[in-house]
RNA sequence: GCGCCGGUGGUCUAGUGGUAGGACAUGAGCUUCCCAAGCUCAUAGCCCGGGUUCAACUCCCGGUCGGCGCACCA
């Protein structure tokens, strides 16, 4: 455990008064697993969406998608998630525990059943009797108690009635999945490509905690990288020197394992990260964390131990930062191989796969058959379709047979059709030698995919922001979000609603409005109270008007966490507010060059 | 889903078998004017349902929501 403090209830203390985020329908006593963004709080997650769309979107040149967040049974079970998110608990009448019934009959001694998951309710129930399966807890038997089916997933009907069955997606990632047929085409059938999409996501957790960290329903942004395995390589240099806290495998397990400090490129030649392309979106991760405003103190990356992994991924990373007195999962890379397109291919009528071309067409020389079927349907009946079948397969695997038959007059080839051999002459067959021509193959791509929790990274960002000091002897409390994702940008005050103080600086705040910027404005009570409010939303900058201001058309601008204030021209000021919430100019490096305001 | 603890204005909190008080915040006004000052006034509350009782925010039961622990977390 680092040795950082649980100030969670502060910040969700904080969050909730000035308008971040709530819980829902409070009015109706609440619903747990569910949080409303307030004013606040919606602004900040849509600059963070923002943000990671331009970082993990447009600047790596990737798609974006918008799939409905309903979609049929159909799916789920290509996916998966039918099956695997059901969870078959049994409660002991006992001691109340619940444990999972297909773990507990797995596990019985003398049990070779291995997939129990798969099995039947009644049959679960019958086998918790067969091996006198007692509690884990108490010791107290469990035959006989109710195994209870939980599927996280929410269900619904499409249409009327309740033919078409339809679930809430647990995950955005199916929605690109299903559609990469028509995406490939986007790509031109090229690979590697990108597709990425932020949305909601629903699952029906069982026991919701921790405000917004584990809801049931919230927003993921997920990217799914498809890739020809054999050639595609991700641009590691772009990243090398990113310097990041790995929490290996080896080092959880060790006695005394801690996180290693190392650059993307030192764990990629340690072997601490097994996948290149795993190591290069950590390492834009990382870079893009720290940019938004994750406190790098307390962030690392935790390699998934051998048991948490899913059976289709080989190496799976989680981001994780330190919050609400625990590590958060933030985000998750997984190299999940062809598992999902394999998966829906398997279900769909379609293939999933990309055409990839060869350098050069490649002709081989190949056996081909154009069986007669006038001969053949009169000889054979209706085994004479089986039979042509039965040839086409013949050439391909042994077509020294034709040969033979070829070599000898009225020779036949014979074939096996549901154990009866069949005799066809050969001059029925239509064999022949030909010089095919290959273009390419068709390709089932990999995928690598970061998955990113909007809403922890938004908690995180909260709580890393969050700060208490001391001015002029009165204590504060203060958001230090960075002022890219701060969901208001300045404050616009009079000094004093009067002499045309407040006036001047209503216009000032149309005119940052209108240079794009989220602007407040407040006029009430003392002109500290003010900054403080701001203060505690995360406002980064604060401009007052006052009397200087009618004579010579300049203003000071306030920079929140220093509370350090310059004087600038009035004029400047939309450029100057943009720049600095871009990070194109830095308040330190004005206030150097700028006269201090009193 | 289980166990323990809890739920009083927007926020934090005091308190009682006879329906509630404070602090902060918020709004209006006065005053002051560059970092939560002061004064006046105002807005605003006992989680929901049932029971016991003449009377329930208070006691009992159930529910719900939250915190913690267990379990769960593809």
């Amino acid at each position: 455990m680092p040795p950082h403090e649980d100030i969670s209830e502060d910040v969700v203390e904080l969050a909730k008064r000035r308008g971040y985020f709530f819980q829902t329908a409070q009015a109706y006593g609440g619903v747990a697993g569910f949080y409303t963004y307030g004013p606040q709080g919606a602004g900040l997650k849509q600059n963070v969406e923002d943000a990671w769309r331009d970082r993990f979107a447009i600047a790596e040149g990737h798609q974006l998608v918008d799939a409905p967040t309903i979609m049929p049974e159909a799916v789920f079970e290509a996916s998966g998630h039918l099956d695997t998110f059901d969870d078959m608990l049994v409660e002991c009448a006992e001691c109340g525990e619940s444990h999972r019934a297909d773990h507990l009959i797995e596990d019985a001694p003398g049990s070779d059943v291995e997939d129990a998951e798969a099995l039947p309710i009644p049959e679960v129930e019958e086998l918790l009797r067969e091996f006198e399966i007692g509690c884990p807890t108490c010791g107290a038997d469990l035959a006989g108690e109710p195994v209870e089916d939980f599927n996280l997933m929410f269900g619904t009907n499409i249409g009327p009635g309740d033919s078409q069955p339809g679930y809430l997606r647990p995950e955005t990632a199916q929605g690109i999945f299903v559609e990469f047929p028509r995406l490939k085409q986007y790509a031109r059938g090229q690979l590697p490509f990108g597709v990425t999409q932020i949305g909601r996501a629903y699952r029906n957790e069982i026991s919701p905690r921790k405000s917004i960290i584990r809801t049931r329903e919230f927003t993921q942004a997920e990217l799914e990288h498809f890739i020809d395995p054999e050639v595609d390589e991700p641009d590691l240099d772009a990243v090398a020197d990113v310097e990041c806290t790995f929490y290996p495998v080896s080092e959880q397990q060790a006695d005394d394992g801690e996180p290693i400090r190392a650059t993307v490129a030192e764990a990629v030649e340690d072997g601490i990260v097994e996948s290149d392309w795993i190591a290069y979106y950590l390492g834009l991760t990382k870079r893009w964390y720290d940019r938004v405003g994750v406190d790098m103190d307390r962030f690392r990356f935790r390699q998934h131990l051998p048991g948490e992994l899913a059976h289709y991924s080989s190496d799976c990373w989680d981001a994780e930062g330190f919050a609400a007195g625990d590590w958060i999962e933030m985000a998750g890379f997984s190299y999940r191989s062809d598992y999902d397109l394999s998966k829906h291919a398997e279900h769909s009528e379609e293939e999933f796969t990309v055409f990839k071309q060869y350098d050069e067409p490649q002709t081989t020389k190949q056996a081909t058959v154009d069986p007669d079927m006038s001969e053949l349907g009169p000889a054979f009946g209706g085994a004479a379709g089986d039979v042509a079948d039965a040839l086409e397969e013949l050439a391909g695997e042994a077509p020294n047979r034709f040969d033979a038959a070829a070599a000898e007059p009225a020779g036949t080839v014979d074939v096996d059709v549901d154990g009866e051999t069949y005799e066809v002459p050969f001059e029925h067959t239509g064999y022949a030698v030909e010089e095919v021509t290959e273009a390419g193959e068709h390709l089932r791509p990999h995928v690598v995919e970061p998955s990113f929790g909007v809403d922890r990274l938004l908690y995180v960002l909260v709580e890393h922001a969050y700060r208490e000091d001391e001015i002029d002897g009165e204590e504060r409390a203060y958001l230090a979000l960075d002022s890219e994702v701060a969901p208001t940008t300045v404050g616009v005050f009079p000094l004093m609603d009067k002499d045309g103080m407040g006036e001047r600086a209503g216009e000032i705040a149309s005119e940052l409005r209108e240079a794009g910027l989220s602007v407040t404005y407040d006029d009430s009570g003392a002109i500290g109270r003010r900054y403080r409010r701001q203060d505690e939303v995360g406002t980064p900058f604060c401009v007052t008007v006052d009397h200087d201001s009618l004579e010579d058309d300049t203003v000071t601008i306030r920079e929140r966490d220093s509370t350090e204030q310059i004087r600038v021209d009035i004029e400047a000021l939309p450029r100057l507010c943009r720049d600095l919430r871009d990070g194109v100019r830095s308040f330190d490096a004005l206030a150097e060059d700028a006269p201090a305001a009193e």
